[in-house]
DNA sequence: ACGTTTATGTGCGTTATAGTACAGAGATTG
DNA sequence: CAATCTCTGTACTATAACGCACATAAACGT
């Protein structure tokens, strides 16, 4: 049996009271969650709602030619599945696996009952989502105003803040299905992001070698979801 | 006095049950919305929410350097200020009038207290806030992968399902600045489409002529939003 | 150790859109 | 009616990103 302060490894859950945390705490399961694995498919329901741990996932929005595009990413910081507390049950975009780890789950039943309490639960996930629509606009805004360049910068600002440490397992293939560009185009600019010594980048693997370069170089659009998110998710307005 | 029913000229508001209509009536204002008109500037908090009539309101991601995008559109279908009840109280949009009309509002508060009920509103309203996410994110991949010709198809029949008639009051110069895009660029897609003889042009007055066409020429997106709307807000969930 | 697969780097020509400049036509105002 | 302003059309260059082809190199399987 788990303790319930283990929840708080996901920094939503821990922004919940203890009680609630006690009193969900038997419902809860991990999960592991491999690279490219599938949390949900373009409007299936899901059966359960994914708190992340140590794990990152990407909610995609893929067209018909299969084109694609990051809409948002979630980490240790929010949950992968609002749809089903919004009243939805699906939603037409696709939420994979960016970074290997774990997560908590609970079953989507169990997460409507406890919404429906109304209770801390509630205005803390309505809290996220209001994050979570700007993170998506602001991606929207990004899409159509600024280079390739600024936006790597900001996936890559956006996907470290929600790990540990510095490094991300990623090929340039699957950043740019991410962004929705061509993969020279990532190539160009992490090698450009790399003669410049901010990051090192080997098959595969991004170490982050100079944050604050990074930072200098992105674009508006990171710090205005970083802030929002900080606005949105801090204790002050949870307990 | 007014009669419940006139409220439900929102198709929103059309949707709870009477009794809710009647119990909220007396509190429901109607609003003139003049061309141009701010509703919500980036991070100000709104005093109250607005359910249009027969205007529509655009949601704005403005950028430090004055370039924006317009995320999301609302008409009759919808209400402006879910970070109302979301719990952020503000967000970093804005709300801007793209189509002069009426439209129904609530002071914030009261519409809070009617959310925290947990009853058919907040249930409606949720629901609503889903469709929006999803014409967001429909928003940001349109912006990544369709030309200005399809975006501007979009434009013009999202607009035209939240208006009475066929006819749009707006110049190419406030198309670009929704679209993000530059004048000239809409004036030679606009010139397109009038020479295949799908709309009329004259100084600000937009006459769709032939509305298959349009629809023959757009790309997936406006689909995609549409038919999430048609399937999160009709009668069959809400009441 | 070898061939195969996967990941990255690079060099084209092509295209869509940005940026800029300006002309003309319709509306508006004095 | 004349002057002005607003909206639209067009032309030109510049540039960012695309699509494609292919080279190189590291990892992997047998």
């Amino acid at each position: 049996m788990l303790e319930p302060t283990v929840l708080q490894q996901n920094a939503l859950l821990g922004l919940l009271p203890e009680e609630e945390l006690k009193r969900l705490m038997p419902h809860f399961e991990k999960a592991t969650l491999t690279l490219g694995q599938s949390l949900c498919e373009s409007g299936q329901q899901m059966d359960h709602v994914y708190f992340p741990i140590d794990s990152i996932v990407s909610l995609l929005c893929v067209m018909e030619d299969g084109a694609s595009t990051e809409i948002a990413v979630v980490g240790h910081e929010g949950v992968v599945g609002v749809s089903l507390f919004m009243g939805g049950e699906t939603t037409p975009s696709r939420a994979i696996v960016q970074s290997a780890g774990t997560a908590y789950r609970l079953k989507g039943s169990l997460l409507k009952n406890e919404f429906y309490r109304a209770g801390p639960m509630q205005r803390l996930l309505l809290r996220y989502t209001q994050a979570l629509l700007t993170q998506m606009a602001q991606t929207a805004v990004c899409n159509r105003h600024h280079s390739v360049d600024q936006q790597l910068c900001r996936w890559l600002l956006l996907s470290l803040d929600r790990l540990p440490g510095d490094k991300l397992v990623m090929t340039q293939e699957l950043i740019a299905n991410m962004l929705g560009v061509r993969r020279e185009g990532v190539t160009e600019s992490a090698g450009k992001l790399q003669r410049a010594g901010l990051i090192s980048y080997n098959r595969g693997h991004i170490t982050v070698t100079d944050r604050p370069g990074l930072e200098a170089r992105v674009c508006e659009c990171y710090a205005v979801v970083k802030e929002e998110y900080d606005r949105l998710l801090n204790h002050k307005h949870v307990k």
